[in-house]
DNA sequence: CTCCTATCTTGACAGTGACAGGATAGACAG
DNA sequence: CTGTCTATCCTGTCACTGTCAAGATAGGAG
């Protein structure tokens, strides 16, 4: 749940030159070290702060230390930026529902149950990463990056619908639906019954709900 | 599914000063006539062709024809707009599943099942007003107009889950999950398997996927 | 007919994304 | 050590955006 982030670095880069005759204030040197990471990152905590409405290139650039057109080479345009935050999320996405699946049963209703479970985490905690992957126009999934791993997760979701004993559209849809309605639902504050309980209960409430969508099971 | 329209009147008003001595060309009057609905309706077709993260002021204004200052009497500024839109968005919201719910049988869990049916047939029809409404920081339900269309729809879900045999919070929010979630991914355009079928073959899956929120019935 | 007020316009400002051209520095060859 | 090459980053500019201030217009009340 904890420790999510985008950088992929902790160490902040910022490899100064070994300060030969630094003034001390001589301030962060021409080349960053790392500057795509550190966009990503700041992209993140801006979009975090100020909304997916609100979000701002320049600011992005700001946050990272960087003059205002310095993102254009790592991402071309802010187009570029979103897409590929949004690939990152999706991978992040998918890891979440898995850190729920080590730890849950074997067998494979449980797996499904510990996949929404996953699903909603990532909500919860990063609704505006979730935003900008399920209902933004400005990723561009045509990018292989974010098409690919937007694919997987999908993939991944069918696969366990299946191994489930789901078989036609109506279960891969309802699965979906309801694991997804949930996590926006929840994102977006509403649900409030169901988000101001503690984290046990609310699990255990959305492990309930999940099950209902493969009937037969 | 078809007529809805956010203008309220058919009729385009630009009522002009009767042609006393105009050129022909002397275009709009000083006056619009009833700017407050023109801007409405040109603000959810921009909304529809730009998409949320497109929309412009200046462009609703130039649509409506009229300068681009002239929205702020009505609407204070672009977030009033929106708020005034997403509100009149909620009312035709219930109606689209009141339209659903008058041609259904009249046993609570049809009722239920047509609700969900309309939240799905607006979602697909106006997609953008539906993440106008669910997903955007912009509108601002503290202004009571948007703040009451908002309530009575959720409202309306309530107590339809109640007459139809719901009595947990689980319940609850197992039925409005499975149908946000359908409406979003369908609005979204995922969900293809389901989205291309024939509307009567859809409409058949939509129900029998929102039955399945509610097991005891 | 006069004035009052709601309605709409023009003009300005800071902030935005994108582009062009220039500055910097690290790497590599000799 | 020197010179060049290239990726990286910066400054300056443009059209466009939302908001505010001030002026123009017209419809209606007295």
């Amino acid at each position: 749940m904890a420790g999510y982030s985008l950088g992929m670095k902790s160490e902040p880069p910022r490899l100064r030159p070994l300060a030969v005759h630094s003034p001390a204030a001589d301030a962060r040197p021409y080349h960053h070290g790392d500057l795509r990471a550190a966009l990503l990152q700041a992209a993140e905590a801006e979009l975090a702060e100020r909304g997916m409405e609100g979000f701002s290139l320049r600011s992005v650039a700001k946050r990272a230390g960087v003059s205002h057109a310095a993102p254009a080479h790592h991402f071309g345009d802010a187009q570029g930026l979103l897409t590929a935050l949004a690939a990152e999320a999706f991978r992040q996405f998918l890891a979440a529902q898995a850190a729920r699946e080590t730890v849950a049963e074997k067998d494979p209703a449980s797996q499904l149950v510990a996949a929404g479970l996953g699903y909603v985490d990532f909500a919860i905690a990063r609704p505006t990463l979730f935003r900008l992957m399920w209902q933004s126009d400005r990723p561009d999934f045509e990018v292989p990056d974010l098409g690919l791993s937007a694919r997987a997760a999908y993939q991944h979701l069918i696969d366990q619908v299946a191994a489930a004993g789901g078989r036609s559209t109506a279960d891969e849809a309802a699965v979906w639906a309801l694991a997804h309605g949930l996590a926006d639902l929840l994102a977006s504050n509403r649900l409030r019954g169901v988000r101001s309980l503690e984290p046990e209960a609310r699990d255990a409430m959305v492990a309930d709900i999940i099950r209902r969508a493969l009937p037969e099971v």
